[in-house]
RNA sequence: GCCCAGGUGGCGGAAUCGGUAGACGCAGCGGAUUCAAAAUCCGCCGCCGCAAGGUGUGGGGGUUCGAGUCCCCCCCUGGGCACCA
């Protein structure tokens, strides 16, 4: 190959041209002596080089073009690439390069989310320490992207793990903790007692610690919070300003923000000493018009009044204590069997007086709401199971014209707020749902024991971690000062890299030259908080600072001018917890002077999940050991290990992962095909927003598509050079290839900027070369028509297939610049079109009308037609409906 | 359990606003080329049926001249559920 070939001349010289070479036109000479055989290595390494010689994707922070700032969610380096990246950075890296072509200032950076889990594993399994896997992972990582041929401005990078990346999140740390914004308060965690550990959700398995097998229990420790709920009314209300998400997103944004307006009270506790003021036990409910229905009320096991219950109770304690076992996850509480105990105590009911039974509940949690619920088993699903268990009374208090009420079986009407009337409520009776809630809340405020409440299901967010790889908190406790913030200056508190965990408690206890400090305030000797932050803190901001990455400060004024992201691609299962918080902190940062505007992502795309087969074996302890799919084989119809031949278990078809280690490396499959076959099968495979099971099927497809591509250009390229077709006669097949030519034009350029669908742009494409390869003729005018077809060919897949489109584009038209083909409207005419016709709904044949034809000429034709008498024999029609452009359908 | 998606040939998928179901590709089958194979090219390809035709978009019901598309109920798969990221 002649990389340094005669042919081959550097674009504008030493400077940094940017996506400006794509404008300038100047980058578009051939830079590849082109064979007649396609060789995707050699294309793909020239191209690539020069991209990086030129810094192509360098986005410019002065070019008075409009930008565009493209960004792919960031990824966590476990390793390797998986095809659920290359599917996400394809995407991002299609709509980058489109734009560009359109003329746009394109920012499309890439960094590292580098703090996490996966590393303290990684530390535990092979002692090496997490800081020295993560980046030797990223650099391998950042090698598998850059063979894929991504527009990405490397200049950019960042990775979270850096302190000069984490030194300004505990910056704004400590002047939202002096703001009030983050504050402290006790939390459950899941315990275990064997490891001396706190366990993430995903290592609790079966209400069991992963490695020690131990059962958990649930402890309470302190924590920081960011106070979330604060915004909670704009993280709503915000969802409005944003039309260019998907509207699947902001329903589970909503619905997780969870606005509800329901009425506090109260039921008073008896106090044994009348001289005492009374004592009130509180409760949140959306149904105070069923308030005379309450039965009972039930606490968390934490509640005080459980607490005092059960210090004469051995039975009661131990309930409580069996309460207190199993996983945190809200999926565990919401799954498991519904017990409860009597604590013997009763509350005073707020309207009747009547005593109620007070029950603790292991559904009941302490830390979300008041810690109690009052329950109306009539009316509310959960209670009436409940209270059937435990034969507690059932008091029918809202009934529905035309329903009867039985308290042998749940029936959905007994929670229906919409036709429910109260009875059996004394002065309420007759009232409906709004009425009755108004007059007991009415009521209930009167006598001081409660009234009307907006509430919110989102809890305030805990960031605090009991972990080594994360970023640490800056802040130092001392005995005279209390929670002291570590000063500005002082930042940032940089994490040891030389740790190795071993999975017992966090390593950066056992660190003196780490928690050993002087207090900031009074200088006395005092101890450095040792938990780190939550990983979605540090995955809240990187969007922001790509704009600024080497700024000495947490953002500069370039974030404003590139802010907010055009367009943001991610996986959907990041649809509640990143995106939230990402808003969450962008409206943090406003608050704080960093940014202008109100949310960061002006438009997302939510990338369906690459979902691969699960295998795994189990040990004696229940201990699971996960298989790769690609180390899985089936024989006689069942998985066995490819190592052993012995059999594994189907574990379910789940989205790519370290922890279930399905992830298919794309490695081979560049390898053996290359990039742009990569990415064209993984566009093709399926719509961006749909799942994908993941297989390889086909990808001899897409890569004799390329090859069908290639050799079409250097069949027409052999035969000299010919300009693009500019007008003059053509005969009826090059016209009609024209035709479909600019009709894909039109479909293809809708496909990739409205519908975000890239498949059906790829199928366009093949459809436009197989129609083609059928144009005979080597005259002028068809060899015209078919250069304007390749050179548009060429550009409509060179955001796709970005290397080969550039290699064959500067063949075809050496020196030009890549464009965005635009639609000749003229060659779009038809003189006559097809109709179908049907008769009572069925198909029943064709008929061709001249395309001007009114509905009176078609009915006319459609009626005389042979399939039309066949149908009807000859009968008149009852109804005839044209659509016009479409069809004809007679009923008969 | 709760919230959000999805279910169409042997397979991935298309059908954009209620108007030709199965585009495009894979696999398969038949043919050409070849000493042979690979590659390439041409043709066929939902199911039942010799055909005419019938039937068909997870299942059941409904609206409509007309439903993969809209409405109701059910089943299955995937994502999320606050410490995986």
């Amino acid at each position: 190959m002649h990389y340094d070939s005669p042919r081959f001349r550097h674009a504008g010289g030493a400077g940094s041209p940017g996506w400006g070479g794509i404008i300038g036109g100047l980058d578009f000479v051939r830079f590849f002596a082109m064979q007649e055989k396609y060789l995707p290595t050699e294309i793909e390494r020239a191209a690539q080089e020069r991209w990086a010689s030129n810094q192509r994707f360098r986005a410019s922070d002065t070019s008075d073009r409009p930008r565009y700032y493209c960004l792919s969610m960031f990824p966590y380096p476990s390793g390797k690439l998986h095809m659920g990246h290359v599917r996400n950075y394809t995407i991002g890296d299609v709509l980058a390069r489109y734009h560009a072509m359109r003329g746009y200032n394109v920012m499309q950076p890439m960094g590292w989310d580098a703090f996490g889990l996966p590393a303290e594993n990684a530390a535990i399994a092979n002692g090496v320490p997490p800081a020295a896997w993560t980046y030797s992972n990223i650099d391998h990582m950042r090698t598998q992207l850059k063979a894929l041929g991504l527009a990405i401005d490397w200049s950019r990078e960042l990775a979270t793990c850096k302190p000069d990346y984490y030194r300004w999140e505990q910056w704004l740390f400590t002047r939202l903790f002096e703001k009030g914004v983050i504050y402290k308060k006790m939390a459950t965690v899941n315990w275990d007692p064997v490891d001396q550990t706190v366990l993430a959700n995903e290592q609790v398995i079966d209400g069991r610690g992963w490695r020690s097998g131990a059962l958990i229990e649930k402890r309470e420790i302190p924590m920081y919070f960011f106070r979330i709920t604060q915004y909670a009314d704009e993280l709503l209300t915000g969802l409005d300003t944003l039309p260019g998400w998907p509207e699947r997103v902001k329903t589970m944004q909503a619905n997780w923000i969870g606005k509800s307006t329901g009425v506090r009270l109260a039921f008073k506790v008896p106090q044994k000493d009348p001289a005492q003021p009374d004592e009130l036990l509180w409760v949140f409910t959306t149904r105070a018009d069923t308030l005379m229905g309450v039965t009972f009320v039930a606490v968390a096991a934490e509640h005080p009044l459980a607490t005092r219950a059960a210090a004469n109770n051995p039975a009661l304690a131990a309930f409580i204590a069996e309460c207190k076992q199993g996983s945190v996850a809200e999926a565990d509480m919401a799954t498991m069997e519904k017990k409860g105990m009597d604590t013997g105590l009763t509350v005073i009911h707020p309207l009747t007086g009547e005593a109620v039974p007070v029950w603790v509940g292991n559904y009941v949690l302490m830390s979300y709401g008041e810690g109690a619920v009052m329950a109306v088993p009539a009316h509310d699903e959960r209670d009436f199971g409940f209270a059937k268990k435990y034969r507690l009374p059932i008091k029918q208090v809202i009934a529905v014209e035309g329903e009867a009420f039985s308290t042998d079986a749940w029936a959905e009407w007994y929670g229906d707020k919409q036709r429910g009337v109260c009875v059996n409520s004394g002065k309420y009776d007759g009232l409906n749902y709004t009425q009755a809630v108004d007059a007991i809340a009415a009521d209930l405020e009167a006598l001081g024991l409660g009234e009307k409440k907006t509430q919110f299901r989102l809890r305030d967010w805990g960031i605090s971690r009991q972990r080594y790889w994360g970023c640490p908190i800056p802040i130092v406790h001392c005995d005279s000062c209390g929670d002291v913030p570590v000063p500005a200056e002082q930042l940032p508190v940089v994490l040891p890299e030389d740790v190795v965990p071993d999975g017992s408690g966090n390593p950066l206890n056992k660190r003196a030259d780490f928690v050993n400090c002087a207090c900031p305030k009074c200088g006395q000797p005092a101890r450095r908080e040792t938990d780190t932050m939550d990983t979605f803190v540090e995955s809240s901001w990187y969007y922001a600072r790509y704009a600024c990455p080497d700024a000495n400060q947490m953002l500069d004024e370039r974030a404003n001018d590139w802010l907010p992201v055009d367009q943001y691609i991610g996986g959907i299962e990041h649809a509640i917890l990143h995106l939230l918080y990402a808003r969450f902190f962008h409206k943090l940062m406003r608050d704080e002077g960093l940014v202008t505007s109100d949310e960061p992502f002006k438009n997302l795309l939510t990338q369906g999940m690459v979902i691969a087969d699960t295998y795994y074996r189990e040990d004696a302890s229940g201990k699971k050991t996960w298989f790769n799919p690609a180390d899985v084989e089936t024989r006689d119809g069942v998985p066995v290990l490819k190592a052993d031949g012995q059999p594994v278990i189907h574990g379910g078809t789940e989205k790519m992962s370290k922890s279930k280690n399905n992830g298919v490396d794309p490695q081979a499959l560049i390898d053996q095909y290359g990039a742009d076959t990569a990415r064209l099968f993984t566009m093709f495979a399926a719509p961006p927003e749909q799942s994908l099971e993941w297989s390889d099927a086909g990808v001899e497809g897409a890569n004799r598509f390329l090859r069908k591509l290639w050799k079409a250009v250097f069949d027409h390229v052999q035969g000299g050079a010919v300009p693009a077709y500019a007008g003059g006669e053509l005969g009826e097949a090059a016209k009609t290839l024209r035709r479909q030519l600019h009709q894909t034009i039109q479909k293809v350029s809708d496909d990739v900027e409205r519908r975000r669908q890239f498949n059906t742009a790829i199928a366009a494409n093949m459809e436009l070369m197989n129609a083609l390869a059928k144009l005979e003729g080597a005259d002028a005018a068809t060899r015209s028509v078919r250069q304007e077809t390749l050179e548009a060919v060429c550009a409509m897949l060179a955001p796709i297939v970005p290397h080969i489109c550039e290699a064959l584009f500067a063949e075809l038209k050496p020196g030009a610049a890549l464009v965005w083909p635009t639609v000749d409207e003229a060659a779009l005419v038809q003189d006559e079109i097809e109709l179908m016709i049907q008769v009572n709904g069925k198909l029943r044949g064709q008929l061709r009308v001249p395309a001007a034809a009114d509905r009176a000429a078609i009915e006319s034709l459609a009626l005389a037609s042979e399939a039309v008498q066949k149908h009807t024999g000859g009968n008149p029609p009852k109804k005839v409906v044209v659509v016009p452009g479409r069809l004809v359908n007679i009923v008969a």
